[in-house]
DNA sequence: CGGGGATTTGACACATATCAAGAGCGGTGG
DNA sequence: CCACCGCTCTTGATATGTGTCAAATCCCCG
């Protein structure tokens, strides 16, 4: 019925030139054959706007896992669509803790925090192979400029980013650590099931550790909660494996 | 030698009609002449532009201590400048649960969680009388269009709001609390300071429990920590008023 | 197929929350 | 102008959720 959530390649991708086979590469964009195109930056956009759109597509982009995609304070031009694959961002203080500020999937964007200063303020590391869009912002103003539909989809996607910052800090600052991680297992559903995966069946790419530090919580936590949530019959985990058995019973478990 | 922060109304505004008395009222704006400037949108917009922003700039609003500027869920069209006074803006989750997200003065734009979906995410209540300026987001955007320079500055904005974020996600999520009231009171003092007031010697607005729900603390905590920073020498308080004796001990509590 | 990181689980520590009581302060109305 | 009332703040005693440390197992990747 479902596939399960896992990362294949989208076959939209047509090389230009096949010398240009490094991590990066130009390519002729097909945006409005994109499976992901409700999802990512043109969403919205009327057909006839939408061959431009594929002009700003700049290239594509291979990060194998546990590669960066950008680092904090690499100068900033581009911002990033997921094609394919999951990463994570995070942000480094001054001591050296890092703190993960989010997991990323198909269509979803990804370097908006560079605009600010010319300079990415996080890191994106992939934590499967992936494939990514290049998307640059001067391109991205310029034809803003030009297609107020465009404009305002771009102001969309940044608010939206900010109310999702804000989400998280609702979490992070009030809920306790059994609310935080059925709010996560929750909102991955709600994501997988976006892009037409199991709403719950799916593959974690990401460490207990690294769940940790996005609920702010420490791994062993983490481990213990997907254990207990597994006793109460909520979830079956297995290592990376997530099977949600009880969508309300963790609806259930927020607020309480 | 530095004032004392506190509020005072900055006499940039010239009625227009004195009968609309209300809350809002239409105003000429004089961006260049007001001493935010330098920190408010309109920041590095060259002289030659200056006059347009000045229109769209298109009404000051008065809110008294206590009232809500905008409430989440009501119908977004403008986000808004601080030009005095002191804010807080607030999630509340599902379970009626309030979250502070930050704390706003002079210069500083709220609302721009609004543009995604049309309705403010949040709410905006003022901790002492404002004054904001009501920037309507449609002539910004209309602005943007045809000069770059403000558009630019606009998705600046945006980012920095992101940024700011992933600053508290990381407070949240990976500081103790010993840090994380050490890291607010230096992030106010730094900003005092933009403001030219005193880096060391303040008025907190807000209450124990609102500086609390920012940090992730209970207000009993918060209490606790401004008792023992005080016995450790590192400020004076008395109630809402904070005197900080030793920035660079603040720092040092960091990353300990 | 081997090795090392990832995960689980237990025992215990500790930071922060909770509950409670009293004091301080400010704003309001007499 | 003063006194009272209510909200805010402080502080103590205690509870508890989550962190820390440790060890064994798992299993995934190279």
């Amino acid at each position: 019925m479902y596939a399960v959530a896992s990362s294949r390649l989208h076959p939209q991708m047509i090389p230009i030139k096949s010398e240009a086979s490094g991590a990066t590469r130009k390519f002729e964009v097909n945006c409005s054959g994109c499976n992901l195109r409700e999802l990512c930056l043109p969403q919205g956009l009327p057909a006839e706007h939408m061959q431009r759109f594929e002009n700003v597509v700049y290239a594509s982009r291979r990060v194998r896992r546990g590669e960066t995609l950008f680092h904090a304070g690499d100068e900033f031009s581009s911002i990033y669509a997921v094609r394919s694959g999951f990463l994570k961002t995070t942000v480094i203080d001054g001591d050296g803790r890092e703190q993960v500020t989010g997991f990323h999937m198909g269509g979803e964007l990804l370097g908006m925090d560079g605009i600010g200063d010319g300079r990415y303020n996080g890191n994106a590391v992939a934590l499967e192979d992936c494939e990514v869009c290049v998307l640059p912002f001067s391109l991205l103003e310029e034809f803003g400029r030009e297609v107020p539909a465009m404009q305002r989809h771009l102001h969309v996607v940044l608010s939206r980013e900010i109310v999702r910052d804000h989400g998280i800090m609702m979490l992070l600052g009030s809920m306790r650590a059994e609310e935080r991680l059925a709010a996560f297992l929750l909102n991955l559903s709600r994501r997988f099931t976006a892009r037409g995966y199991s709403p719950s069946d799916f593959h974690l790419r990401m460490t207990r550790e690294e769940i940790g530090s996005y609920l702010g919580l420490k791994l062993e936590t983490v481990s213990r909660l997907f254990s207990k949530f597994q006793d109460d019959g909520l979830i079956e985990v297995q290592q990376k494996h997530v099977r949600i058995r009880d969508i309300p019973g963790l609806h259930g478990l927020m607020g309480n």
